[in-house]
DNA sequence: CTCACCTAGTCCTCTAGACAAGTTCACCGT
DNA sequence: ACGGTGAACTTGTCTAGAGGACTAGGTGAG
């Protein structure tokens, strides 16, 4: 049986955080082993002789921390795989070790051949207004929309939707899920944008309930964004790539210039 | 003056999170800048006509998202670091736009004349496995740690934690708080390691209490983590950089190598 | 046997109020 | 002019209760 202690009226600290502080324990020593059900709210509030709030309060702290997930009607339950806290080496170095040429088009014709994709969605959609801004597109252009899933060892890692202008795919493979040798960035060179620049934004956040489901990961633990914009030689974007990846780490590297 | 909407009771969606919304839309598109007070609790209470605690949870929610922060007191605050879509205003940005000199010694010479530092330790310890694992530390060799904290629009934005070995660190001013004109990176170059090539490790994770008190950022935020190692043109190690940072974006820019 | 229904147990949301504690500022006495 | 006091405002925490919604399991009708 679970020994739920008791709270200190008498000391600073407030007696939610106590009694979160005590199932934190009990989880971080693996007393309450992953999948495990943690007492009731009714249970904690007769032991510890507290309102309602307060137990919900205390409950909601370990919720946010990442440590249990509560499910309507069934239970708390402590999360089976704890929220990401170190580094881990990862997959993704690699690709970033290409040597020669972009390593960001090395990923592409990676992902030409497709190990580790599942699921390709291609789409002509009426831009967002984000994406209009970013493509620097003209009122009502409209864009095609690739959206695929990779998988590392079978088990969903990233998200990646590009953006291209519909005048640049148009009469190009842009638009057909198969893309052809090279992948899209081939294709838009065909096109006559010779790529030359790319932006990158890197952030951190909690994953939307979609995303959560398709990254198959807990609520605790949050997702990395990557938005790559990529620019021709006459500085014009020609894609945008908004990636989501589970918040493993990644790579980058590079060298001092020359003096 | 801020248009506070209404809310529906009618519909699906729970009291609490419509208000949530229509605050967090305000903060989305700018009407609430950053650095801004939200209404009160009790103007919220009065406009609604809902409960204290309905409030609260409404406040609640976007300070777990890390869109507020809440300062006992004075009132509630839009976090001073919007996911910024701006170049310039990141010191990330520049970094490899650099001509002619190492990114990182500007960046370095930046943080020489501290604008917006407000914590800097210096310590003489013993290695983490892992920092020893990098450095490829001698067995027992002793590192020095400087840690500091960076500000932006007075609020804590971004914790970086240096590791330099203390035989490189020997005889420099690396190990004192003022390390003199260029920053530790002309100090390592007066010690005879001119660098030549950096990596970096980018990720995600949920923040330990710590480094969220210290971040000032909710519990439900992540932050992001980027470890930087630094090599001298003979690949040896000369520095490891574990920055936690307000998981805004930040930008990298690089080119596609010339054919 | 199958299916609809009921029920006990769970978490979700909200109400109405109370006291505590930190911040700010005007006011008053010195 | 200066300093202290206190009022007014803010958020933090807690109480006691209510109805709702969801889940799982049992029960009875068909």
């Amino acid at each position: 049986m679970l020994d739920l202690g008791t709270i200190d009226r008498s000391v600073d600290r407030p007696p939610y955080r106590q009694i979160a502080d005590i199932l934190r324990q009990h989880i971080e020593r693996g007393r309450l082993a992953p999948g495990e059900q943690l007492p009731s709210e009714a249970v904690l509030i007769e032991h510890y002789g507290v309102a309602r709030m307060t137990v919900r309060e205390a409950i909601k702290e370990l919720r946010s921390e990442g440590l249990v997930v509560a499910q309507h009607g069934k239970g708390v339950f402590v999360r089976s795989a704890p929220p990401v806290r170190r580094l881990a080496s990862d997959r993704f170095a690699r690709r970033h070790r290409q040597e020669g040429k972009s390593a960001f088009l090395a990923e592409a014709e990676a992902a030409g051949h497709v190990p580790g994709v599942d699921q390709i969605r291609v789409t002509n959609e009426a831009a967002s207004a984000e994406v209009a801004e970013r493509l620097k597109l003209k009122p009502r252009e409209r864009v095609i929309v690739r959206s695929r899933r990779y998988l590392a060892d079978g088990r969903p890692v990233e998200i990646a939707t590009s953006y291209i202008p519909e005048s640049i795919a148009k009469g190009t493979a842009i638009a057909e899920v198969n893309t052809g040798p090279g992948g899209i960035y081939a294709r838009i060179e065909d096109a006559g944008h010779e790529l030359a620049h790319f932006t990158e934004e890197v952030s951190a956040r909690m994953p939307s309930p979609d995303e959560r489901k398709a990254l198959e990961i807990g609520s605790g633990a949050p997702v990395l964004t990557l938005v790559r914009t990529a620019f021709d030689t006459n500085g014009t974007p020609v894609e945008v790539c908004d990636t989501v990846k589970v918040a493993t780490s990644f790579v980058l590297e590079y060298d001092v210039p020359a003096k």
